[in-house]
DNA sequence: TGATCCTTTGATTCGTGGTTCAACTTGTGC
DNA sequence: GCACAAGTTGAACCACGAATCAAAGGATCA
């Protein structure tokens, strides 16, 4: 148990960023289980004396790599959307980017995605990863009900649907998807997955989109 | 590596379940990353020796008992669709039977979806359960569109939708919401789950359930 | 009764991997 | 330049648990 500093200056905080996108690499690659502490400090490019240095225990360490890898995900989303004005194009935008990425590499974007997976199993048990967890889809809803409630003052969505409810149910259906998408289910690939939760929006909240806007 | 014997009398076929049962409970109530060897011989009153010597390695018993207790909460669920004539009031068994039991003890009946998460966790990195799973979902799928078609025959749903499409959708949406009631989450019941997805079959089949068929 | 095969046990083996630690390096303030 | 703290290393320790194995139990048939 090393007393961590009061005060953490900036390539020590650099250092633990490192570490945490190391960690999260391996788990992707390697899965939650089998992730050992030596294949992260390897992949770090560090030793397995420092991460446990910077965080104290294997539990630690992979309950922070496994939220701030999904924390990073969910902000360069919320980024790409804050910065559209429409709110269907919100809408679209969100759906998008919630879609693994099948273009990509089989082991680049998806890894977001399979962390979820990990960190869904991981939160039955470590109440850390739990409390975490529910920040994180707690947040994630707030932001598609805002998205929603924008969409309603300005009358392009329909009032009659409740927010926060459309919000459950919306990250309900992407996480059954995305889940189907990331196993790598042989009746949905990523574009199915964007079409049928695209298809769910627009039917619940009563809004088109022309096709140009949606390739 | 213990040769199998050929033939598996009856008492041989019951210790292996005896055993494939205290695996499931283990992996529920520990986790799979946490369960022992050692743990389930316990849990099946018996020895490490005798687990190993059915199942030839960790591996294949984590597999097996994974898939082996999501199939026989499948076939108790299609045996109680099947006794139901009606195709709107089987819609509505399976998307109750469905949905976490809230009233069990909390290790009780929601342990099947604990092992679900588990599951999917593992089939990332294990071929054998990736293939399970697949299997598992497709004939979960089946059933769905079946009770889907029977209900567009008999003229109680819309034959606008495709079957398979909206065994898709359906099974997406209760998986993602099963997912947030087994962890708990602030925003989601058991209760409120099944009426989301009730009403989302009610709306996209376009059929009614009176108040009474429901409760 | 005895022989053979399947079943069962639990102690032993053995590799693995988390954690600790003592030594070394680097940086910072005086 | 010196002192002291923080950062960094990798070897060593240690516990734990999967897999093995030799031995014993028990059924079945000749």
């Amino acid at each position: 148990m090393v007393a961590r500093p009061a005060q953490r200056p900036a390539q020590n905080e650099q250092r633990r960023q490192q570490i945490l996108a190391a960690a999260a690499r391996v788990i992707a690659a390697r899965g939650l289980c089998d992730a050992r502490i030596a294949d992260i400090a390897a992949a770090a490019e560090t030793s397995t004396g420092l991460t446990l240095y910077y965080f104290g225990s294997k539990g630690h360490l992979l309950a922070e790599a496994l939220t701030a890898a999904e924390d990073q995900f969910y902000l360069h989303l919320f980024r790409v959307i804050t910065a559209i004005d429409d709110p269907r194009e919100q809408m679209l935008r969100l759906i998008s980017g919630s879609c693994p990425d099948a273009k990509a590499a089989l082991d680049e974007l998806d890894a977001d995605w399979r962390l979820w997976l990990e960190l869904w199993a991981r939160a039955l048990h470590d109440p850390e990863v739990a409390r975490r967890r529910a920040g994180l889809d707690r947040r994630w809803r707030s932001t598609i009900a805002d998205v929603v409630r924008t969409g309603q003052r300005r009358h392009v969505f329909s009032s009659e649907v409740e927010p926060q409810d459309f919000a459950l149910e919306l990250a309900a259906l992407i996480d059954g998807l995305a889940l189907q998408v990331t196993l790598h289910d042989v009746e949905v690939d990523s574009e199915r997955m964007r079409t049928i939760a695209l298809s769910y929006a627009m039917r619940r909240l009563e809004f088109q989109l022309d096709e140009v806007t949606i390739s």
